[in-house]
DNA sequence: AACTGTGAAACCTTTCACAGCT
DNA sequence: AGCTGTGAAAGGTTTCACAGTT
C-alpha cells in the first residue's frame, strides 16, 4: 500500500495470478482468434469469440478480464491485439525450445502437428533410444540418439515424452538430469519428478473411457 | 419418498449421479489397479493406490465412496474386485464398439495404442477418405473407405476423429448421420453437434501451451 | 444501443479431520 | 491399531445480472 501510490500504473494491471481454469482455456481462444484473423476479421464480440471457441460468453469475458482490459465496451475485442496479448501471457512470443523423445507413430504425429509450429512452439529436436531411427528425417528434422540429449537441451526447454510406458520414467530422469523443468508426458504411466519440475500428462485413452461411461449411462436410462 | 420404503436395497447403493471430476479419475485408478494386479498384489490401501495413481488419498477415498463401499476398514481395497466395479461403472464390461476415422500418424498411433484394447475399448474399424489408404493393414485391421461408414457403425458405437482440422466437421456430420452419439475429436477445431450427441476433445497442443505459460512465469520470477 | 467488466450468488471440487468398522 | 467412509470447511469455478463505457 505504500509503494503503489507514487507510480500510477499505465499499463492495464494484470492480476498477480491467473486461475488455472483460465490458463487452460487461453489456447482455445488463441486458436479461434487465429482462425478469425486468417478470415480477415478485425473485431470480435465476446459472444462471437465464445461461440468460435466452444465456451460461453460470460466465462470468456471473465477469463479475458483476468489478463487486463483489452476490450472496448460497445464494440468488442481487437483480434490482432488480443492475439498478441494472449500469446505474450502464454510465453509464446519468445520462441521456446521443445525436445521430443520417442519417434513412434505418436511422436511422428506430434512432430508433424501444425498446431505447435503456428503457436511459436515448434519442436526443435527429435530423439529416440533406437539407433535404427537415428539419422532418419521426420518433418524436416533429423532424429538423434537419446545420448545427445545434453547437446539439444537449453535452459527453459520443454521435454515431451512419446515413448512406450516402459521407457518413460527413464527418459524422464534423463530429461530432468539435462536440466529440463517442464515435461509433457504422453506415456500412460505415472512419472516421478522433483518438486521443481512441472509435469503435465495427456492420456489418449482417458477421454475415450469417459465417453464410454456416458454412453453406458445413456443405455441404462 | 413413497416407493423406496418397501424394498430395502441390498446392494451397496450407488449415487444417482457421479461427479464429473470423479469420472475423469476412474480411468487413472483403473490403470494403477491393473498394474498392481499384474504384480500380483491382492489388497491395496487408499494411500498406496493414490500414490500409484498420482492423486492424494482423501480424494481417492471420496471418489471410490461415490461408487459404493467397496473397501474394508482396517484393511483396504481388494484389487480384483475394485477393477471389476470400476470397469462396470465405466461401461467397459460389455465390450463397446469404437470406429476411428483418419489413419494418418495420429490415427495409426491410436490404432496401435495398447491402452485401448486392455480396457475393453479396442478399435473395431479404421476408415479414411483417401482411397490410397483403403485396404491397407494397420494393427491387424483393414482400412476401409469412409463411404462404408454405415456398415461398421452399430448402436452405441463411439466415433474417434483423427483427421486434419479441415475435414473434421464433415466427418463429424457423417458420424452423426450414421447414428453415432459419442464422439472423441482429436482435430484442433470446434465441432458442432446436435444436443443429444456427446462430444469430447483432445487437443495435443493445449497442454504444451499450458506448460509454456508456467515456464514463462518461472522466468519472470 | 451495444457490449465489456465485474461483484455477488450458485455450484462444484478438494481437503480436513475424525467417527466408525475390522 | 489401522484404514475406510463421510460430514463439514475451505477453495475454486461458473453463471448471473447489471453498472459502466463507448
Amino acid at each position: 500500500m505504500t509503494t503503489s501510490e507514487l507510480a500510477e500504473p499505465r499499463t492495464p494491471r494484470r492480476r498477480e495470478v491467473i486461475p488455472e481454469a483460465t490458463v487452460a482455456r487461453l489456447p482455445l481462444y488463441l486458436r479461434a482468434l487465429h482462425t478469425l484473423a486468417d478470415e480477415g476479421t478485425q473485431t470480435v464480440s465476446s459472444e462471437a469469440l465464445a461461440e468460435a471457441s466452444g465456451v460461453n460468453s460470460a466465462k470468456l469475458r471473465k477469463d479475458l478480464s483476468q489478463l487486463g482490459s483489452y476490450g472496448t465496451r460497445g464494440v468488442g475485442y481487437d483480434v490482432t491485439h488480443l492475439i498478441s496479448q494472449i500469446s505474450r501471457e502464454l510465453g509464446l512470443s519468445r520462441r521456446c525450445s521443445v525436445v521430443l523423445v520417442g519417434v513412434g507413430n505418436l511422436g511422428r504425429a506430434l512432430a508433424g502437428y501444425g498446431g505447435f509450429a503456428s503457436r511459436g512452439l515448434a519442436i526443435d529436436a527429435l530423439l529416440d533410444a533406437d539407433r535404427a531411427m537415428t539419422g532418419e528425417q521426420i518433418a524436416g528434422m533429423t532424429v538423434r540418439h537419446i545420448d545427445d540429449l545434453a547437446q539439444v537441451v537449453v535452459p527453459g526447454s520443454i521435454g515431451v515424452i512419446a515413448t512406450p510406458a516402459s521407457a518413460a520414467q527413464e527418459v524422464c530422469d534423463l530429461l530432468v538430469g539435462a536440466g529440463v523443468t517442464s515435461i509433457l508426458n504422453f506415456a500412460p504411466t505415472v512419472l516421478n519428478v522433483p518438486a521443481d519440475v512441472d509435469l503435465r500428462k495427456v492420456d489418449l485413452s482417458i477421454e475415450l473411457q469417459i465417453l464410454s461411461f456416458h454412453e453406458h449411462r445413456k443405455s441404462l436410462a
